[in-house]
This record gives C-alpha cells, structure tokens and sequence, in this order.
DNA sequence: CAGTAAATTGAAAGCGCTTACAATTTGATG
DNA sequence: CATCAAATTGTAAGCGCTTTCAATTTACTG
C-alpha cells in the first residue's frame, strides 16, 4: 500500500460525470446524447460529442447494461474454431451486425455439452442482448429456460421439435438426393455415405436425402456404406480408411456429410492409392472456400453459408427491437456445384485398385 | 401496455436479493458465499447453496463487474477463426483457464485493423479482466492505452518493441533456420519461401531465419524466390501458383511460413502437374492437427500451439492476481517435423517437368 | 403581454452486486 | 462470570450508467 508500486500508475477511468462536467451538462443528456434520443440540441450534442472526443470517453458496458441501456453485442455460440463453415458464417453475421452497428462475442463450446449449457447461461447474464446459435449440439436442455427469460435468439442449421424458436436452414435433404442422385447417374452403384454428427438436424436430413436419392435409383441400400462421422476431418479420413480396408470390392464414389469430413475422405482414398476422380469420386457439402481451393477443386452441395448468417443475425436484431415478433423459420436453397472431384464410374475389369501405387496420385498422361 | 402480450410472459429476474430472503441471510453473506470468503459458517454456506438451487439463482455478470466483483472471463482477439492454429492456441488456453474456473470470450478481428482496435476496446470496457491476443497485426495502436488502464493481458506470437508486454512465443528464426536448412541438406538449391504477414513479427522472424540458412548453405538468395504471403491458404496456392507459372527452372522446394500456406502450396503445386514430394518438396511451420492427416503428411516445424495457449493463459491469469508482476517473455522451443512431403532433390536431365528449359543459369556444372 | 404546448434538460432513483467498516456472535481464558 | 480476540454477519455506500418524471426553456398564438 506504499508507493511501491510506481510503474502501476493507473490512469482513473474517465466516466460519464467527467464528460458531463466537461461539456457543462447533466449525465442525463450526455447519456441522451450517446444513445441518440432525438430531443436533444444540436448545439447540446456537439458539446457532448467533443467532450467525449477530448477525453477520450468510453461507456462502461457493464454498467450500461445494468442500467437498461444497450450493449449491441450479440453472443455467438460455435461448436468449434473453424474456418471453413463456421467461419463463412461468422462473416455473414459479422456483415450483417457491422453495418446495424452491433458487436459480436464468440463462445466456443469445443463439441462439450457443460460447456455448450455453461455458455449459453453465461451468454444470457451477461451483457449481450441475444444470442445466435451455430449447429447446437444439445439445445433441449437451455431453449426453454432462453425462453422463459424471453432472451432472443436464433438457431442456424438446427432443428428445434417444440416449434418455438427462429431458425435457419438450408435444404439438406434436398442437398444431399441431388448430390447422391448425380453420382448415381455416374453409374456408381457402390456410394459410401459419411454421416455428421446426429445430434445436429442437418446431418439427419443429409442421410436421410441419401438413403431416399438410393431408394429412387433402384439401388440397394447398404448398412456398410454408411460411415459413421461427427463432421470433422479426422472423422472421414478414419471411416473411408477402414471402409477401404473392410469392404470389398471397395465404393466408387463416397458422399461426406460435409466438405471438411470430404477432405479427410481425400486423405485417405489418396492414401489406399486412389486417384481423385479417376479410382473414387467424391462429394462435399456446405461449399466452403477451400472446397474451390484443393486439388481436384471439391464437387459439393452449396449451402449459402455466409447469407445464412445474414439472414439470421438479422432476424435476431428484429427479434431484439421487436419481441413480440413471431418464432421464424427461413429455409435457403441449396444447389449442387459440379467440379472436378467426380467422373463416371470405371467399368473395367480390373479396376486399378492396388497395382496402380501412385503416391502423387494425381498425374495423369492428359495433363 | 396493456395485457396485449399474452405470451411474452418473461419470468422475472431472480436475484441476490431473493437468495437472501430465501436463505435468511444478508446479500452481503450470499455474496461471500458465492466468492469463496473464507469467513463464512459452513451451515451458512450450506444455507445459501440450497436457496440458489432452489430458485436457480445466476449471477448477473454485469452487475458483479461494476460493483468490483470477479466476471473470471477472459477475452480472447483472434485474426480469424482457423480449427489449426488458432483453435489449437485456443484449446490450450481453454484447458488452462476452464482448470482455474476462468471463461473464455472471443473477439475476431477478420484481419481488419478498425475491427482490432474497436475490439480490444470493447474488451476493455467490458465484463472481462484480461485479454490474450493472438498475433495481432496492429498492436501498437492500442498497447499504450491498455497499460495506462493497467488493464492486463498477453501477447501470443507477437512483438512488442517497447518490451513492456508479456509475451509467449515460439523460436521462430530457429524454426525457419532448420527447415531451411533440412532442405538445402536434401540437395534443393532453388527454395522458394511463401512470407507471412509481415506486420507479425513471426512472419519477418522467419523470413530472416530462411535468408540465414541460405547464407549458411552457400546458396544465392533470390528476391524471385520470395513469394508474397499472408498466412492464408489462398495466398499461399496464389503465390506458388504465379512462381510455377513464372520462374523457370521452377523451385524444387518450397518453405511456408505456415502449414496452411503449405496445403494452398501444395494444391497449386498439384494442379501444376507435381507430384509430392517427387517433383516438389514442401514444409510448412506450426504442425496444425490437419498437417499430420492430409497425404502426403507435411513435414513441418512445430511450433507447441497448445502449450503456448497454455502458458499464454497461466501468465495472463497470474498478472491479474498479482498486478506488480512485471512483464515476462517466454519462448517456446520449435522443433523440426520430418514426414513425407519432403525428397532429396531429383538429379535427372528430365526432370518430369518441361523439356528443361535452362534459360536461367542457375544450374552450374558443379551442383 | 399572457397562455399554452412542445422541446429540452436536470434531479434522483435504481439496476444487481460487492465490499469496507461496524455490529454481533462465538469461543477461549483466567 | 467477565474479558478479550477472532469469527461471522449486517448495513450502507457506491460502482457507472439509464430513464422517469419534474422543472425549465423555447416558440407560437391571440
């Protein structure tokens, strides 16, 4: 408690009063200045606006919130760290709040559910004003009680049973029939499925768009060509290692869940000596940006990624300026993108499989 | 106002004050229950833990913060939302603060400075009582202003030239240095190497440790062999991309200044018709979880991400306990991971590429 | 000028919690 | 029992801001 501690010479925070002094006012207006309430003089707005300029004022936010202001920050919630889906998303969202001048604070729940609850809890006591949702993994046990404490929010790519919450959505089983109904029209007969992670919706519906495209191309439906996956990239490349080693004859062509668990699909076919298109074909879902990127460029089922988390971010700041607004359900459009990651199924007898060690993989004399 | 919402029934907000009615007590008891006092009869504390069960009592952080009270959050600015470097970093300082019963927050800056410097402000400003940031590009708009708030944080692969932050960081011009070298020992003389983002200080680090090794090796450094990077994959498949197209003869090697880089290398190098590592040898630096799945594995340096994030987050958590600590430097030893990207240069006249177009004269005789 | 309505601003309460200091209780000792 | 020290708890102020309601100012009309 002496002077000691000379180097921590801590600069007071300069508050409210200080600006309210500085500019010859009462907090109440430099607050009605700051929050933009409309009845106040311009003459009055300009003092408070330098004042807070000179002294370089910035609002407590904790102390903003508990007063009732506003904080204009929106939690998100993300089951993990990743560039590709959630981040495309998170752009989408980070466009949309950024031009209605909200803020957005990410949690990551790293797949736990205490974690995903603790959040979520944290999140609604804290100084966001709502919540988005990106592909929860156990939403029963917190949507109720979000619900009860009427704190906003909006789940992006899943499903909610009660019909109580705002969501977005993709057509995933619409996505998924057409990309295993092309791969069909291949000729592949053999299609292994890489399922995500069934807790999430989008990853029923996928394998339900699979089983049904099947179904109406007259080709049997086999348990051993449905891989079990959680949408990640270690997940694929684990499941068609083994089904390449278990199955024999082997797939022609594997549809992923998603394009991360479509790269780890890539690894490993390349790896059992597989050129990507010629030995296997393989499908992605969601198109995010590195899907154009690897080589081959990935065929996937597009999934407006960014726009999704326009369109929610959005709707949540309508839910927000206007609670009594209706749960909503928007569903978009996914489309099928046709790259290099697919070619007709080879008919020869001998179908290239072992003999051909190619740890490139990936010349062909037509280069 | 009147009864017109029939269903925005929001339950109202429990709070300190019916914990204490509940349990007999004072808020003030309550609340030294809630902060672990030590002072406090244990029946007592029983007391309170059965009321705040009862009436599921949570916190309010925003009220707990301004009144001077522990948030126990941390925030964290991240460039971008990348599951190899920065979900690795992320995960080690997740493990070490969720052992300490500290959350984590993050802020993504998308590599925008408006975005860098609004948000480190916004964190300051806001319920946490520290901030990690991970290679942030623009920190000297706002080192000064954080240390005058003695507010706390840490910096993760990042200088700072006025040596009053704490830092944790990795031997990066070791790093460099050896992969470098590793490669002119394989025999490759023309060593591309993709920069990255030069306002991180990892980034001119490794640049300096690529020029060093090549000095060492007796090989001419060229300005054509430094390809523009920004530590994204994009950059690095656009970069190699233009070299490939360009410079003839054509590297033999390329050194990333990261593993991501490395995979838009390789995905470039792919569509060029090489073969990896026949054709074209790669090494990236970090060794992400994905470098170790992809085919051929990466050979790559390896920078201990997870225990960075670890180290990062105790030393953070440490400075805000005890506020005299002064600031502290750690540096995290790389190390050299050699799998299968990686070949001894190949010595034949046709070499698999062109007719040979030797227009450069860079090989002599004598190589 | 007086009266009125609207615009503008200030005073004060309070959001939910923490903590310093005072008050009370408890336990030990002679 | 009285005294004392430590343990335990309560009271009240206050953190920084917002917002309601009252007070004040302004502008317009007859």
């Amino acid at each position: 408690m002496c002077s000691l501690n000379i180097d921590s010479k801590k600069k007071p925070r300069i508050t409210i009063k200080d600006v309210a002094d500085a500019s010859g006012l009462s907090c109440a207006t430099v607050s009605r200045v700051l929050s933009g309430y409309e009845f106040v003089k311009e003459t009055t707005r300009k003092r408070v606006l330098e004042a807070v300029e000179q002294l370089g004022y910035v609002a407590s936010l904790p102390a903003r919130s508990l007063a009732g202001g506003r904080s204009r920050t929106i939690g998100l919630l993300v089951p993990n760290l990743d560039v590709g889906y959630v981040g495309t998303i998170t752009q989408g969202i980070d466009k949309a709040l950024s031009s209605a001048n909200w803020d957005l604070v990410l949690y990551a729940s790293h797949h736990q559910l205490n974690k995903e609850t603790y959040y979520v809890n944290a999140i609604a006591n804290g100084i966001t004003e709502g919540l988005l949702l990106i592909a929860p993994q156990f939403p029963s046990t917190y949507l109720d009680t979000l619900r009860e404490r009427d704190f906003p929010y909006v789940l992006i790519d899943q499903a909610d049973p009660t019909e109580n919450s705002s969501i977005v959505e993709a057509t995933n089983y619409q996505g998924a029939y057409e990309a295993t109904q092309y791969l069909c029209e291949l000729g592949h007969t053999r299609i292994a499925f890489i399922v995500g992670s069934l807790n999430v919706w989008s990853a029923v519906d996928r394998l339900r768009g699979y089983k049904a495209a099947l179904a109406d191309c007259n080709i049997p439906l086999r348990q051993d060509l449905i891989l079990e996956g959680d949408y990640q990239q270690q997940g694929g490349y684990e499941a068609v290692k083994q089904v390449l080693n278990t199955v024999d004859p082997p797939p022609t062509a594997i549809f992923a869940s998603n394009d991360i668990s479509a790269f780890g699909a890539m690894d490993a076919a390349r790896e059992h000596g597989f050129r990507i298109p010629e030995d296997i074909s393989i499908i992605g879902f969601d198109d995010i940006p590195q899907a154009s990127l690897i080589y081959p460029k990935l065929t996937t089922v597009r999934q407006p990624l960014e726009q999704m988390g326009q369109v929610a971010a959005q709707m949540l700041v309508e839910r927000i300026e206007e609670r009594s607004r209706p749960p909503q359900r928007v569903t978009m459009a996914t489309h099928l993108v046709i790259r290099d990651s697919c070619a007709p199924r080879q008919f020869q007898p001998g179908e290239r499989k072992k003999p051909f060690r190619e740890t490139g993989g990936n010349l062909s004399p037509t280069n």
